[in-house]
RNA sequence: GUGGGUAUAGCUCAGCUGGUAGAGCGUCGCGUUGUGGUCGCGAAUGUCGCGGGUUCGAGUCCCGUUACUCACCCCA
C-alpha cells in the first residue's frame, strides 16, 4: 500500500515554520483590530448559489476552481473559494447592517481553489480578510488599504508595491467596456484570449505574454473614462492615502478576478515571489449586498495571502515568530528529583512561564543537550543534593552562571529574570 | 487546465558512458565522579518517489504514475 500523503497542493505548517506562520497571521490582522474591526468565524462551506451569485458565474474561481459537492440531503455545497461573499451573507442573515454603519469585520482561515499547485499557489490557501460595509466614504477605502499596508510593514517587508486603480461603476463601466472590446476586436489574439475578451475584456490588459502586450499600445483605460462621481471618489481616496502616508503605484491595467468589484481596486505585489506575486488584494463593491438579497449598501475589503506573505518574509530574509518555544527547561537527576520538577513545571506553567522538562530519563549530559536545543534561556537542575536541601539550581544558559534557590522562590526569581531580559531586548 | 524541469538517508546534495549506494549537516553515544554550546572519536538510518519494461545485471536506459517545481493561465 502506498504511503499516505496529504492531498495535492495543501501546504502544512509544523514546528520549524509554524511559529512563523502564526506570527504572519497575527501581524496581518493586528492593524484591523486596532481600527475597530470585529472578528467573524465563517463556515468553511456554503450554498453553491452564494458564490455563483456573489463572486460571479463567469469568473474562473467559480466556473473552474470550486470544490462543489452534494450533501446527503441533496443540497449543492461548495468549499469557500473566498471570504467576502460569506461575510455578506452573514451580515444580511443576522441583520448586522441594521445597526450603526459601517460594519467592520475581519476573518482568517483556509479557502479552497482547485488550481494546479505551484510555489505560492495552493488548493488550500490561507487568508486574512477584512470588510467594511455600509459606507461609500472614500476615506474608508484609504483606511482599509492602509491597514493592509501596515500589516505587511509591521513584518518588516519592503520589497512590495501597492497597485491602485479605479474600476468605475455601473454608470461608467459599460460604455468603457464597449470601447475596450472594440479596441480588442482589432487585435490578433488566439482563441482562448479572444474568448476572454468577450467574457471579461479587462483580463486581457494584464496578460503577461509579450505577443499580447505589444499590441496594447494606445488601449483605453478605465481610469481615463470614469464618470464624475467615480473620478471624485478616486481623487478623495488618494488624498486620504497621502494623509495616511501610504505609497502606491497607479496601475490602470490592474484587474481583479472577482466580478463584484467597483471603483477602488488594489493589489499588493511582492517582487521576489515569481509568478505568484500577489500577496493581497481587494476593492470596493457596490452591488454585492443587494445582489445577495440585502440592502443597497456599498462595502470595501481585502484578502491577504498568509501563505504568500510568509514566503515573502522568507524571500526577504525575515524570520517572523523566531525564538525559543519555552523560557525554562527542567533537568532532573533521579526519580525523586523528577517528581519535584514535574510539580514545579506545572506551577511555573500556571504562572505563565513556558516550561519544558527532560523526559525519558536521559543522563545529565544528554538532558543538558536537550535543554540547550530547546533554546530556553534558563535551565532548572535538581539532583539528590537539591532534593535533600529543598533547592533548585537555576542556570542562565547564555551567561553560563548558576545559582541555588529554594523551591518556593524559583517562580518569582524566574519571573524577575525573564522580565528583566524582556526589558533588555526592547 | 496547457507546456517544461526535478524526485537518492531527517535536511542539502554527490553518484562519469548500466555492475546491487556516499558526503556534509542533523540525530544518538563516548571523551570516567552532577552540567549544554566548541573540539575529537564512534554509531544508527535508505525497499535510490511508486508501478511496469529492456538487460545476465538499473539509482543510472524506456514507458506510465504520483508529488514537487518553473512558465502560461488564475489569483492570495
Amino acid at each position: 500500500m502506498a504511503q499516505l500523503q496529504a492531498p495535492k497542493g495543501v501546504p502544512e505548517y509544523f514546528p520549524g515554520r509554524s511559529s512563523a506562520f502564526l506570527a504572519v497571521r497575527d501581524a496581518l490582522n493586528a492593524p484591523a483590530r486596532k481600527a475597530g474591526y470585529g472578528y467573524v468565524e465563517l463556515p468553511m462551506f456554503e450554498d453553491t448559489a452564494l458564490y455563483v451569485r456573489g463572486v460571479g458565474e463567469s469568473t474562473d474561481v467559480v466556473s473552474k476552481e470550486m470544490y462543489t459537492f452534494e450533501d446527503r440531503g441533496g443540497r449543492s455545497l461548495s468549499l469557500r473559494p473566498e471570504g467576502t461573499a460569506g461575510v455578506m451573507r452573514l451580515v444580511i442573515e443576522h441583520s448586522l447592517d441594521r445597526g450603526q454603519l459601517p460594519v467592520k469585520l475581519w476573518y482568517a482561515g483556509a479557502f479552497f481553489r482547485a488550481e494546479r499547485p505551484q510555489h505560492g499557489r495552493y488548493r488550500q490557501l490561507q487568508q486574512v480578510g477584512l470588510e467594511a460595509i455600509g459606507s461609500d466614504d472614500p476615506a474608508l477605502d484609504a483606511e482599509v488599504i492602509s491597514l493592509a499596508d501596515e500589516g505587511f510593514r509591521s513584518l518588516g517587508l519592503k520589497q512590495f508595491t501597492l497597485q491602485l486603480t479605479s474600476l468605475g461603476c455601473a454608470e461608467c463601466r459599460p460604455p468603457y467596456r464597449e470601447l475596450l472590446q472594440a479596441f480588442l476586436a482589432n487585435l490578433e489574439l488566439d482563441e482562448a484570449t479572444r474568448e476572454r475578451a468577450a467574457v471579461n475584456p479587462l483580463r486581457v490588459l494584464d496578460d503577461k505574454r509579450e505577443s499580447v502586450q505589444s499590441q496594447l499600445a494606445g488601449v483605453p483605460y478605465m481610469v481615463n473614462h470614469l464618470c464624475a462621481d467615480c473620478q471624485t471618489h478616486y481623487d478623495d481616496v488618494r488624498t486620504a492615502l497621502r494623509l495616511l502616508k501610504v505609497e502606491w503605484t497607479e496601475s490602470p491595467s490592474l484587474v481583479r478576478g472577482l466580478d463584484y468589484y467597483t471603483r477602488t481596486a488594489f493589489e499588493f505585489t511582492h517582487h521576489l515571489l515569481g509568478a505568484q506575486s500577489g500577496i493581497g488584494g481587494g476593492g470596493r463593491y457596490d452591488g454585492l449586498m443587494s445582489s445577495l438579497g440585502g440592502q443597497e449598501l456599498s462595502g470595501i475589503g481585502w484578502g491577504l495571502g498568509t501563505d504568500r506573505t510568509l514566503l515573502a518574509c522568507e524571500a526577504e530574509g525575515l524570520d517572523p515568530g523566531a525564538g525559543a518555544l519555552v523560557d525554562v527547561f527542567a533537568v532532573p537527576m533521579g526519580e525523586e528529583a523528577k517528581a519535584v520538577l514535574i510539580a514545579l513545571s506545572g506551577e511555573l506553567r500556571a504562572s505563565g512561564i513556558r516550561t519544558d522538562l527532560a523526559y525519558g530519563n536521559r543522563g545529565l549530559k544528554g538532558a543538558m543537550k536537550a535543554a540547550d536545543r530547546s533554546g530556553a534561556p534558563y535551565v532548572l537542575i535538581v539532583g539528590e543534593q537539591e532534593v535533600a536541601d529543598g533547592t533548585v539550581v537555576v542556570k542562565n544558559m547564555s551567561a553560563g552562571t548558576q545559582e541555588s534557590v529554594a523551591w518556593e522562590s524559583v517562580q518569582s526569581l524566574l519571573a524577575a529574570h525573564l522580565q528583566k531580559d524582556e526589558g533588555n531586548h526592547s
